[in-house]
DNA sequence: TTCTTATTGAAAATAATTTTCAATAAGCAG
DNA sequence: CTGCTTATTGAAAATTATTTTCAATAAGAA
């Protein structure tokens, strides 16, 4: 569903500021810092206070709309969230993101921890880290895996 | 290999502060962040100074011979790390973390996913939720994964 | 329009991390 | 052991990130 309705029928008004980090998560193909998300808007045209754009990014983060990625040095990112169960993949060179449809794939890793630590599974987070399309071509720094 | 053994060899003094900061880490089965650590060294005995942990985590991590992990709400703690290629598995409840045997496990996730998003995988993270057999017990809040 | 109140943004407060630098102590050489 | 060299420490200051406060604004209903 929409964004838009989504935060109407919540009782959440169309504000610009909303409006304005959607816009812009939804043309970024990068995780975007906090920081990040505020010049960015900067720079294009509006001013939005930087606590505006903090609130934003949990009011969506808890309606699920966005979703906090992290890459390998641990720097935190938000990407606009699909619905359904899914997850990252993260370019190490130009950090585009994608998103990945999750299925059963851990399942088996699943089974196998829950009889090994006899810990009851509910969650995972999972994301993978490599180079996207544009930076295989960039790089024939050979395979380091 | 044993971590003084590490230290020396690479030119690193085993300082007390070092000493400390792995010494709570061995005994702790939760994750730890740079201020918990500091408190725990404090209520025990010695002054070490936060800095000070701050930059034997960041050399441990260096290292690796700690690793960083997050809960669901992504709060940051620190585990000694084991050699070779594992996750960890974290108590939503009690924080409990635990590490297990990384395998093949997610290679098809990976191939699949090379071959949808043509990324190159290099690296991934993964991280499971769950209960931890005490917290089992002493919750009947039924399932809701 | 007008009204109600959720939302904004500036500023201040708080929290987390890093830098600086003089004092200390780890490990080596004698 | 003893003294030297220099990596390391810790207090304080600086920086950075995030949260709180609160009066002014504007979104959306009436
Ligand atoms: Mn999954
Ligand atoms: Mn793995
Ligand atoms: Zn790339
Ligand atoms: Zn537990």
């Amino acid at each position: 569903m929409d964004w838009k309705v989504i935060l109407s029928q919540k009782g959440y008004r169309l504000s610009e500021p909303r409006k304005r980090v959607i816009e812009l998560l939804e043309t970024a193909e990068v995780a975007l810092s906090p920081q990040q998300i505020h010049q960015n808007l900067q720079q294009k045209d509006c001013d939005i206070g930087l606590v505006s754009v903090y609130r934003t990014l949990d009011l969506l983060t808890k309606l699920e709309l966005v979703t906090l990625v992290y890459d390998l040095q641990h720097n935190p990112g938000y990407m606009l969230s699909t619905t359904g169960h899914h997850h990252h993949i993260v370019c190490q060179e130009c950090h585009k993101a994608l998103e990945f449809s999750g299925s059963d794939d851990i399942d088996q890793l699943v089974e196998r921890v829950e009889a090994e630590t006899s810990f009851q599974v509910r969650d995972h987070f999972l994301q993978l880290f490599g180079l996207c399309p544009d930076c295989q071509l960039n790089n024939d720094t050979g395979d380091q895996l």
